[in-house]
DNA sequence: ACTTTTTTTTAGACTTGACTAAAAATTAAA
DNA sequence: TTTAATTTTTAGTCAAGTCTAAAAAAAAGT
C-alpha cells in the first residue's frame, strides 16, 4: 500500500521524466512539489527502499516498471476524475484539477472500472491529456505546439500544456476548446505572435498562448 | 479545515451521541473506532479547544452546535456518495460502505452541491438512511425494529441497523431490500424468533434478523 | 588546479495521531 | 464506608512527513 504522500511523489516523478527525458534531480522534485529538498532526498530514499525508483546519491531518479506502473494508474484516477466533473457534473474544465488531486487517490480498483465504464471509457481527458489504460499504457498521438506551426498551416486543438484556471478561461473567452479547428492567418518572426482564425473570428494571441496550446495537424 | 482523523471522530461521536441519547463515553469512542482510549482523550481535547465538542474531565463529551454540524455533512457526503455508488455505477449494497468511507472526506461544496443535484437530491441512502441536508438536518421518520412488531403486523422494510456484508447479503438471498413490503405470520415467545411473508415467499427468521432491519407501518 | 557556487544529503527538531504503561478519578462491591 | 474494579487521563515513545541549518559532494568559474 501507498500513502497518499507517496503516491503524489511518484506521480509528480512521472511528469519531470517525460519532462526531462531521463533522471530527475531531487531540486526538480522539491520545486514541482513547492517542498524542500531535504524533504525529497528523504521520500526518494522510501521509495527507492520500496523500489519503485532506483536513486544513487547525487544522481537523480528515474521509476523502475513497477513505480512508473503505480504512477500511470494515479493518473489514469486523475484524468477518468476529471471526464465524471465535465461530462457528468457539468463543472468548466478549469474547475475540476483540484477535485482530482484528492479524488485521484481514493483506492478502489472495482470503483476505477465502474467508473471508466460509466464514462464510457474514454480516451483523453477534458484538457486533451491521454488516459494511461489499466496497465500503464499510455497511446501517444503526434501533437505540436501551435507555437510551431507556419503561416497558413491548419489543425485542430488537442491540449493544452497550461491547465491553469486563468489560461483556461482565457481559452474559453476566445471560444477554443479540445476539438476547436483554427488556422494560422500570419506569424511576426520578432515575438512568436500570431494572428489566427478561429471559427468566423480572426485575433492577436502572444507566443506565450502559443506555447501552450497543442495541435493536431492531419 | 479539518484533518481526515477530526472528521471520523466527529462522525463517530454523532452516531454514539444518538445511540445513547446524551455524553459519549471515552471507551465508547475508543471501542467504535477500534483505538486506545488514550487516544481518544487527546483528539476529544483538541476538538473541544475548536470548540466541536464541549468537554468535562471523565465527563464524557457532547457535540456543539458546529460539531454537529460538521458531523452531518460528512455524514451526508458518506450517503451521497453511496447512491452514487449504487445508482450510477451499479454496485450492490453491501459493496459500497467501505469506498463511500473514503470519499466522504473529499472537500469541496461545490462538488456536493453538483453530486446531489446529478443524483435528484435524494433523502435516503442505499441502506435506507436519511441524507442530512446542507444544514446538517435530518428529517426522522418513524421507523420501527421488526422485532417490536407483533403477529399479522405489516409494514414495509425501509432500512438496516447493520450494515455489514454478511447482513445485507443474507437479505438478498431472502430478497428482502428497501421497499419491501412484508408481513408478521408468527412470532415465537421464547427466542424471539418469527415467520414472516414476503412476497409469495414465507420463511423463518432468528430475533437477530428481526433485530436489524427498520420496518415503516402506516 | 584551485576557488566559489550550486546541488544534495545529513542531522536534528517539530506536528499529527497513534501506542504502552502508569497514575488518578470514578463507580461498583463488600 | 472502605476496598476493589473499572474508566479515564497523563506521561513518555514512535512513525510519517515536514522543516531549518549545517555538512558534503558536484559543477562552474577563474
Ligand atoms: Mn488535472
Ligand atoms: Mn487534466
Ligand atoms: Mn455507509
Ligand atoms: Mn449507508
Amino acid at each position: 500500500m501507498f500513502t497518499l504522500a507517496e503516491e503524489n511523489y511518484l506521480k509528480n516523478i512521472y511528469h519531470l521524466e517525460h519532462e526531462f527525458q531521463g533522471e530527475v534531480s531531487t531540486n526538480a522534485i522539491a520545486e514541482r512539489m513547492e517542498t524542500k529538498p531535504s524533504s525529497v532526498t528523504d521520500m526518494v530514499q522510501k521509495l527507492a527502499e520500496k523500489e519503485m525508483l532506483s536513486y544513487k546519491k547525487y544522481k537523480g531518479t528515474l521509476l523502475t516498471p513497477s513505480g512508473r506502473k503505480k504512477a500511470a494508474n494515479v493518473i489514469r484516477k486523475h484524468r477518468l476524475w476529471e471526464v465524471f466533473l465535465v461530462e457528468k457534473l457539468k463543472f468548466q474544465w478549469d474547475e475540476v484539477h483540484d477535485i482530482a488531486e484528492q479524488l485521484e487517490h481514493i483506492q478502489s480498483d472495482k470503483l476505477i472500472t465502474r467508473l471508466d465504464k460509466f464514462l464510457d471509457s474514454p480516451d483523453f481527458d477534458p484538457h486533451g491529456d491521454p488516459i494511461p489504460d489499466k496497465h500503464g499504457n499510455v497511446k501517444s498521438t503526434e501533437k505540436r505546439l501551435l507555437s510551431e506551426m507556419e503561416k497558413n498551416g491548419r489543425g485542430v486543438c488537442v491540449g493544452v500544456k497550461e491547465t491553469t484556471k486563468e489560461f483556461l478561461q482565457y481559452l474559453d473567452k476566445r471560444k477554443i476548446s479540445i476539438g476547436t479547428k483554427l488556422k494560422v492567418l500570419g506569424k511576426e518572426f520578432f515575438d512568436g505572435s500570431m494572428v489566427i482564425q478561429v471559427g468566423n473570428d480572426q485575433f492577436f494571441i502572444s507566443k506565450k498562448i502559443a506555447e501552450n496550446l497543442y495541435i493536431q495537424t492531419n
